[in-house]
DNA sequence: CTTCCACAGGAAGAAGAGGAAA
DNA sequence: TTTCCTCTTCTTCCTGTGGAAG
């Protein structure tokens, strides 16, 4: 039934864009001076989880390359990549210039081994910038005129808030490119095309794919994993097609599948925590760290368990209602998923 | 109103890891 | 091998805030 996985996985760049080009081509544009062998301003993708940000940055980038060979692209994504080295090693990484770069190597000897590489320009996209820790990344890349930066994150205010005034006004100026949530119509038409590409025809209906597009409410990433979902089921079971039960069964596998893999990702002492807060529902800081205490043999510090909770937050794995005392950790319920 | 308490989160540095150089 | 270097992670210490208690 599925003939090409690859389609329905996250990271896919098709090969056309539906319903995003006003976005590409505010962005093209911003990237033009490229084409004329200068560097471009910085690119602002805002927008909320789920509306193309990533994508249209990639396909943009990847049309760029078409008609510019030359330029070099990285991509770094600041959930993983997020303090000054990581940045600055993951470009390396992109450019191919890691080699006898280890863990212990001095973070200025990789900028200084980046600002050599100036014989081709670089488009470095920071995807999830609100998360990086250290902003002195992006001073670092923006003081080299051979970079040009694109960055992605939800709310503009935010990103700038988190700035240092370096930084901030440094990055003032450039273009903002926005991303508002789809509507079922147009998440509906990106689906079918990628239910085209993907599957066998005919093994998925248009009622079922606008079934889809209402349940991952504008956020293309749950809808597309809610087809890889259901498209997988319906192959287990031996299906010809996705019937209404299978795709029934899929919706809500698609959000927790991403909180799955999240948690997978939490180290053990957070996975305590995280289970404490599960188990209880909704939990009070002292309440949390007693039980963390009881259920663990070489407890760590009520700091370093202050710091696992923001990462949490972060993540949204929970959710921290109130603020200092009177706080209270709590599980982050599906219902409040999707809207912003 | 003042003092106390619970909590968040910044800053600095100690500990540990692992590769390079000697 | 040992020593050195720098990174990351965790801890220690500390400040600020706002509700509760006195």
């Amino acid at each position: 039934m599925i003939v090409d996985d690859r389609v329905l996985r996250e990271d896919f760049v098709p090969s056309e864009v539906v319903h995003r080009h006003d976005e590409v081509n505010l962005l093209s544009e911003s990237l033009e001076p490229l084409l004329y062998g200068r560097r471009a301003d910085p690119a602002f993708c805002f927008g909320p989880t789920g509306v193309g940000k990533t994508c249209i940055a990639r396909y943009t980038l990847a049309q760029l390359r078409e008609q510019e060979p030359a330029v070099e692209v990285a991509y770094v994504n600041c959930w993983q990549e997020y303090t000054r080295f990581r940045v600055l090693y993951s470009v390396l990484e992109a450019v191919g210039r890691t080699i006898d770069i280890h863990r212990s190597t001095p973070k200025d000897e990789l900028f200084g081994r980046l600002r050599e590489t100036d014989d081709r320009p670089i488009v470095v996209i920071l995807d999830e910038v609100d998360q990086l820790e250290e902003t002195a990344a992006l001073y670092d890349l923006h003081r080299l005129g051979h970079v040009s930066l694109v960055l992605i994150a939800n709310r503009e205010e935010e990103l700038f808030a988190s700035f240092d005034d370096r930084v901030r006004s440094r990055l003032r100026a450039g273009t903002r490119v926005r991303f508002d949530r789809y509507g079922t119509d147009e998440l509906t038409a990106i689906l079918a095309e990628r239910a085209d590409k993907a599957l066998e025809p005919g093994c998925i209906s248009g009622e079922q794919l606008r079934t889809i597009a209402d349940a991952a409410s504008g956020d293309a990433r749950v809808g597309i994993g809610i087809l890889r979902s259901a498209a997988r089921r319906a192959t287990q079971q031996g299906r010809e097609r996705v019937t209404d039960d299978v795709l029934e069964a899929a919706i809500p596998d698609a959000r927790t599948a991403i909180r799955r893999k999240t948690v997978e990702g939490l180290i053990e002492h957070q996975r305590v925590l995280y289970d404490i807060v599960a188990d209880v529902g909704e939990v009070e800081p002292g309440d949390l760290y007693d039980e963390y205490e009881r259920r663990v043999d070489d407890p760590k510090t009520n700091r370093t368990l202050r710091n696992y909770l923001t990462k949490m937050v972060h993540y949204d794995l929970i959710e921290a209602v109130g603020e200092r005392r009177g706080r209270t950790y709590r599980i982050i319920d599906d219902d409040a998923v999707g809207r912003e």
